[in-house]
DNA sequence: CGGTATCCATGTTGATACTG
DNA sequence: CAGTATCAACATGGATACCG
């Protein structure tokens, strides 16, 4: 178990930790993806298996977000040596962390939905 | 106390309420003036004050961003027969229902940056 | 005061073609 | 297969001027 850290944040703290929060919660395609990732755990997933199941997406966009969530340490990247080399995407223990903080997104935006209309 | 729902909802509908809640809180400006309205709770919130406050805002944006929190309804708009007239505006209950959510933003995102450094 | 209208700069995304 | 390069389309937001 982790050690609950206390922390202390100023307001402008608070406003870049919510920046960084969205940059990967709030667009257009890194969800989507990580939400494939992580309801075909025990799959070879592919770039071009998640390039066709993720609706829409280019080879660009795909390339780009791929890279940026390796980056942040939520995606693994792993090369193999098949030929031709098909290279091999999954979700990393850390990057389950997202999926609590997107069902806060889903209750809100459920309710919130009941709410307006 | 309010009846706890239980939903079930399919992947799109998931993702749709996402989008619902990231329309609002992924914004540049609406929580940036949520939270500023939110910390004058008892002061006469006028549109040029918060303009004043909110750095960096322009005429453009504020108006459209009040407008669509009014929609929303998580904020109020009230016209005050001043003269000239000024206009008052202030979050509703059910506005502050955003701020639980954005604290587990701010956790993930501080969290994270202490991860990915 | 509380906006709206207009125009423009910028960044983001898509389409297509191409490479190792 | 797994990308990259290039260009075009579009959405977003800012600056400025103006109105009731």
């Amino acid at each position: 178990m982790e050690t609950p850290i206390k922390r202390e944040a100023t307001c402008e703290q608070e406003l870049a930790a919510i920046r960084d929060s969205l940059e990967i919660l709030g667009g257009k395609w890194k969800l989507r993806i990580m939400r494939y990732l992580n309801n075909h755990i025990d799959e070879k997933n592919t770039f071009k298996k998640i390039q066709r199941e993720v609706e829409g997406i280019s080879a660009k966009m795909l390339s780009k977000e791929l890279r940026e969530l390796e980056i942040n340490l939520l995606v693994t990247r792993t090369v193999m040596e098949t030929r031709p080399v098909t290279v091999n995407y999954a979700m990393t223990e850390y990057g389950l962390s997202v999926f609590p903080v997107t069902e806060t997104l889903v209750d809100w935006g459920l309710n919130h939905r009941e709410k307006i209309k």
